[in-house]
DNA sequence: TTTGATTTTCAGATTATTTTGAAATCTCAT
DNA sequence: ATGAGATTTCAAAATAATCTGAAAATCAAA
């Protein structure tokens, strides 16, 4: 029988299987590296990461290089970072000088660590910021205009809206959590508001090209 | 005496509360134009948005660009996100020519909107790449490699992984839903790990010196 | 319909971020 | 201790995101 050369799943050559093996890996670290840039990291970050991941093998510098096509330096420092998040960490294999990475392979410490991060950088600091201008703005008690009473009473909800969510994400991401994988299981199934079907505005309306500023 | 000059809460001229107040309507606007760069929208599309929501008050294009000092083009393609976002609306004012904007003043509907924009240009994205990389990798049922195997096991943890935080964002921010609310006050009391205060995971040996470094 | 005020658009300028690459530093097997 | 191999650093180059400004389009009142 001739030899199949696309489609049919049972007749590829060891060859084919791992090209398409190769060409899937490639897909996944892209797509990561995508969001890589939207969560702000590096895309070369994410991109590490991803292929650590995908592959579970641990990596030499010069093969993360070669796979991803960056360069030394970009690699080392996005190594770094990944070691500092504790997703991946260094390994040595004997009779090598180099060092080797690898991914932390369970899923849920990935997403907690994104996670962890996304907070540390993002909400923590407004908060600060928040509690700053409280302090720094008028403090005139009843007597004040309503302008500074409605100043003080919008920096008072913006901060406890957050403060909420900085609770709930420390019980995310805390380090002896299994909490994000149980607490999202447990919040799925809780009947949380009335929602009967799922109707996310106009998720159908193409009209949008992006939501974003203006992508020319 | 002499008069006040700083920091008595009691003395201060009106003029004196007014600036101060401008000036802590500004560090808020300031913070949140910060987050905004970090939450993947514009500084100016944050900034126009912490403006109209600090003061509540309904400005137009001119007001907007003199208070923020940007350029009429940046203003209008900012107000346009805001409305499709939905956080901002446009108001009529009697007898003016003019189109207003004002903030949605419930704080929640603004980090709901948050939260739906970023799930719909971030997760959902993902999501799919992950189901068609999931489809394109080769198909070999029990008699495929470890490799492959391993592949698609890994694709499906973070399928099952997004997908688990993308129903619950739903439920979270879904049109109908003081969702979050609830949601958050409800799960920031189950007792979902042990967390009792941040030991930052100590894997560290004493050898190195300090392996910290910038943010990437 | 005309008019002039108002908003939108988008090419080009500006600003911010990421990546490179080669020199400097480190490190470990000998 | 030595030095070949490995990693880190960081200024400069490349790339990406954001903003401006003026021309074009839109709109509402007369």
């Amino acid at each position: 029988m001739a030899r199949n050369t696309s489609t049919s799943k049972s007749s590829l050559s060891k060859a084919q299987v791992k090209a398409q093996l190769i060409d899937s890996q490639d897909r996944f670290i892209a797509s990561w590296g995508r969001m890589g840039s939207v969560w702000g990291i590096s895309r070369t970050m994410a991109e590490v990461h991803a292929l650590l991941y995908i592959t579970g093998t641990p990596m030499c510098t010069d093969e993360i290089m070669d796979r991803l096509g960056v360069s030394r330096g970009n690699v080392s420092m996005s190594v770094r970072s990944l070691l500092e998040w504790a997703v991946i960490e260094k390994v040595r294999l004997t009779g090598d000088r180099k060092e080797y990475y690898q991914a932390e392979q369970d899923v849920w410490s990935m997403l907690r660590a994104i996670a962890r991060e996304r907070i540390k950088r993002e909400v923590d600091p407004l908060l600060n910021a928040l509690d700053d201008i409280g302090e720094l703005a008028p403090q005139l008690g009843t007597h004040a205009p309503e302008d500074i009473k409605a100043l003080h009473k919008r920096l008072d909800e913006v901060r406890d809206g957050f403060e909420l969510i900085t609770t709930l994400a420390h019980k995310f991401t805390g380090p002896r959590g299994a909490g994000l994988q149980t607490a999202a299981k447990l919040l799925a199934k809780a009947p949380v508001g009335r929602s009967k079907k799922h109707s996310p505005q106009s998720k159908r309306k193409a009209t949008h090209k992006s939501t974003r500023g203006g992508t020319p």
